[in-house]
DNA sequence: TTGACATATGCCGATATGGACATATATTTG
DNA sequence: CAAATATATGTCCATATCGGCATATGTCAA
């Protein structure tokens, strides 16, 4: 067996740094193909397969509008992520929150 | 080009999912390489494996004892992910917030 | 030293990836 | 209808992936 299909889950889309800029981009506005495609500086179907990915799992949604459509945000696919890592961050913390107490116990002295 | 290097960073390394649920198991204790493979029903070398890919990137690190080596967590590495992802915050709670204003408005009336 | 245990690594296979390119499929405009 | 525009998709390539298996490396104990 490969690696995990990229489009199985959030986890995996969000592991491609074009993917992340993607919905950087979308935040707050909807945005048709083209335009992202110059933003990103990358051509249109390349943009056009990330954009397949991050639709399959959910991260984006399409409108139609005439000739184009435009992609808009849809962050809720994010939160699983977002609880996985936050579980984390007493541990990222750690080191600090040691330096602390070391800090406090020289002050008692 | 193929696909980003696993290794490359921690979104990378946080797509796998054996990878997270190394990660969670080295919380609070570290684990020698036996330990966390019996814990995830998967095979040693793929267990040193994986974690020489969190190795690689920063997440755990190794402490030689006799025989075995410890693995713990640092999990420094992950606050990026967090830091990204939190700044989605506000567009996944979005509906609930339009939902909230919706319920005002019909309160107020 | 020899053997038992713990871990890392090398090689193989099947597959998925991201990118480039050409092309198909709309949709609008003239 | 034809041309122009916007987007999606298919094919090809080079490569990296995860997994299994065998094996190398390292450490301890008798």
């Amino acid at each position: 067996m490969a690696r995990a299909a990229t489009t199985s889950d959030a986890f995996n889309a969000v592991a491609e740094p074009q993917r992340r800029r993607i919905l950087v981009l979308l935040k707050g506005r909807e945005r048709p193909v083209n335009e992202l495609a110059r933003a990103l500086r990358i051509t249109q179907p390349r943009t056009s397969k990330h954009l397949r990915v991050l639709r399959e799992v959910g991260l984006v949604r399409v409108r139609e509008a005439g000739q184009q459509r435009l992609y808009g945000l849809d962050a809720r696919g994010l939160q699983p992520v977002h609880e996985w890592v936050i579980g984390f961050e007493q541990y990222w913390n750690e080191n600090f929150d040691r330096l602390n107490e070391y800090v406090k116990k020289l002050q008692q002295k």
